[in-house]
RNA sequence: GCCCACGUAGCUCAGUCGGUAGAGCAUUUGCAUGGUAAGCAAAAGGUCACCAGUUCAAUUCUGGUCGUGGGCUCCA
């Protein structure tokens, strides 16, 4: 005897539905258009198949690719490739699979390196089980039965995770002659995985340690349809497009030489003068916003490492020492003991704090070889570094101070995409009382709070001295960048002994917190060559203005032009090759120089300039006070 | 460090199933004196990453080293 329910909609509105209908059908009855779009749905609120039968009355949700469901279609992705790699491959073992932000991958035991021609045969064998059209099927059992059904299949992955689960009843999902453990939902039918493409292979630890074994692991993207897969495509294209690797070449910003030594860069005179702007802009706002700046050396004598704990807990970061007059000297790997040593250099009120202290100071890390990349990361790096050192009752304050100035920091750069993260106390390996942290963990949970910015817990990720605050900012890539860090140290200022007199009269333990706004300028210069695609505003272009004479007669124009904006503080060069006008328009235009200024006879007799900006095929004749005041307003609006 | 791929002129890349190599751009030199995205021509430029091995012969095959790329682990 058939039942009637009643299934809200998001809207509120209410569907009249048999008892045990699927969401399938009942998203019909909304609408067609719907259900053609639905990969699954959410039945109070828990995301289930389309065939989900609903056995009472509930709140449903149709779930599109565009609504929620990319990660669902994606991970029916994932096992549309384990399909296609099983039945290639019939002795691959298969790990995991999941969706992942822009895409999904698969880890897979295998007998033999999937090259990257076998891309285009497992894409072609993902079609024909798309043509297959066939349906994905959900089916519950008892953990022991599937525990059997992998072991006799020689899964063992498979096996060992489901050793690991603590449920009794696990799903898996079938299509075809394939299934896959898998709490699911998934898309209904393989059809409906139109367009796909297979974009690379790796390796990757089986659990992410490097203890087990490292599978092959392939990457891929899916979409609903071919539109949708050809925008992605291009995206990444575009996003090669502004490889700050390629850039740094292209516009002579930088180089790193197998000479030299990995990790190494070599600022050319562009990227030089980048980085000088950056450099300054950092000096005066740091000055602006209280703190000092101090200079401390390269190196170090071990015996001040020792003391920091540097020697103990971040020797393989740290490159082996060198004898001086029978001493050891360290390279410096951070820059906080040489800043406590000018603390510790004379004693402190109570009065004189909170002392900010910062510099840009240059340190080398050992980095494993296949991790380095670019700018991004690199052996020896500029920390934008200062160390803050307080009473416990002005800490709140210091860290909304000092994340307040890190977002302005980072806007005036043009970054306005944040991801701030909170990590608190790594499980094992970590100095300080408990009480402390969690204290440390408040103050910095409410100052974030207060800055209304949104946050994530980052579960045990802080480090062994303290918890901290990471902000992240979002490059072209879509990939996270961490910049900067904002860190609590309960260690160091009880390993170096520091103290101030209260007003008590009697010695107490200053508060210390490091923090670095642009984190490394290498890092955060790559960043930001890959944000503005080498197209940088006026404000920072190495170059701001390429003068181009018409003809030699107006060389001479041309190079006043260029002593007089020199003069004013601009950055001017001119380009008097023996090319013609189009040539230079065209390699002015390459080298991304914001403004392009051409000066002719008819510029000289009126006194004007022609100017066209860059982006801009159209060039207006204006004076040259006006070009002074136009840019004069770029640089004031860093724009 | 680990897995896979790669390393040819300053740059981007062809090529050699083993007989020491080419194109475009850039460079230099002529000619052209040009009005907003490449004027014409010529020249020069390479120990084919480095070191071993196999071979009559290696840039090409094998091994190692260094470096680069995509990832893993780690991180500013």
């Amino acid at each position: 005897m058939s039942r009637q329910i009643t299934v809200t909609l998001p809207d509120s509105s209410p569907v009249k539905a048999q008892k045990g209908e699927t969401a399938f059908s009942i998203i019909g009855k909304i609408s067609p258009d719907l259900q053609k779009a639905a990969l699954a749905a959410k039945v109070d609120g828990v995301p289930v198949d389309l065939s989900f039968p609903v056995d009472g009355d509930a709140a449903l949700q149709a779930i599109t690719f565009d609504r929620g469901g990319a990660e669902i279609f994606w991970h029916s992705a994932s096992h549309l490739m384990a399909q296609a790699v099983r039945r290639l491959f019939p002795d691959a073992k298969l790990a995991i699979g999941p969706a992942i932000e822009g895409g999904f991958y698969y880890d897979i035991d295998l007998s033999r390196a999937i090259a990257p021609e076998d891309l285009s045969r497992i894409e072609q064998m993902m079609q024909k089980i798309v043509d297959e059209d066939l349906e994905i099927r959900r089916e519950e059992l008892a953990r022991p039965d599937a525990i059997r059904l992998y072991s006799e299949a020689g899964e063992v992955y498979k096996v060992e995770m489901l050793e690991e689960m603590e449920v009794d009843t696990v799903s898996i999902y079938r299509q075809g002659e394939f299934y896959d453990l898998c709490r699911g939902p998934h898309v209904p039918r393989t059809s409906y995985l139109k367009a796909f493409k297979l974009l690379s292979t790796a390796g990757a630890y089986w659990r992410g340690s490097e203890k087990n074994k490292m599978l092959q692991r392939i990457y891929g993207i899916a979409f609903p349809d071919k539109k949708k897969l050809e925008s992605h495509i291009e995206f990444l294209e575009e996003a090669k497009h502004r490889d700050h690797r390629r850039l740094g070449k292209e516009l002579d910003l930088f180089s790193i030489h197998e000479e030299t030594g990995a990790g190494l860069v070599l600022w050319h005179p562009k990227g030089a003068r980048l980085r000088n702007i950056i450099e300054d802009f950092w000096r005066t706002e740091h000055y602006k916003n209280g703190y000092d700046l101090v200079f401390s050396p390269h190196i170090g004598k071990s015996s001040l490492w020792q003391t920091s704990g540097h020697l103990d807990f971040y020797t393989e970061n740290m490159y082996s020492p060198m004898d001086i007059d029978g001493q050891a000297y360290y390279t410096k790997p951070m820059n906080c003991p040489f800043h406590i040593m000018i603390y510790k250099n004379k004693g402190w009120s109570y009065r004189e704090l909170p002392l900010r202290w910062a510099e840009l100071g240059t340190v080398y890390r050992y980095e494993r070889s296949g991790v380095l990349h670019g700018l991004l990361r690199v052996r020896g790096f500029t920390q934008d570094d200062a160390h803050l050192f307080c009473r416990p009752d002005q800490m709140p304050d210091e860290i909304d101070r000092v994340l307040a100035f890190c977002l302005s920091m980072l806007r005036a750069f043009g970054f306005n995409n944040f991801k701030v993260y909170l990590a608190t106390r790594p499980p094992e390996g970590s100095v300080g009382e408990d009480s402390m942290w969690q204290a440390a963990i408040r103050v910095l949970e409410e100052s974030v709070k207060r800055a209304r910015i949104e946050y994530e817990v980052d579960e045990g990720g802080g480090a062994f001295y303290g918890p901290k605050i990471d902000v992240k900012i979002k490059d072209m890539l879509g990939r996270e960048w961490q910049c900067s860090t904002i860190q609590f140290d309960f260690n160091l200022p009880e390993r170096f002994d520091m103290t101030y007199i209260d007003s008590d009269g009697k010695k107490h333990r200053p508060y210390m917190i490091h923090r670095a706004l642009l984190g490394s300028l290498e890092r955060f210069i790559g960043v930001l060559i890959e944000h503005y695609g080498g197209k940088f505003p006026v404000w920072l272009a190495p170059v701001q203005l390429a003068i181009i004479n018409v003809s030699d007669d107006e060389a001479d124009a041309a190079e006043n032009l260029r002593q007089r904006l020199l003069g004013l503080g601009f950055r001017p060069e001119t380009d008097r090759r023996e090319e013609t006008m189009g040539y230079r328009v065209r390699d002015a235009i390459a080298k991304k120089i914001p403004y392009i200024c051409v000066i002719g006879k008819k510029e000289i007799s009126d006194s004007t300039v022609s100017v066209r900006k860059l982006g801009e095929n159209k060039s207006t004749s204006i004076t040259i006070d006006d070009l002074i005041r136009m840019m004069r307003d770029d640089v004031a609006e860093r724009r």
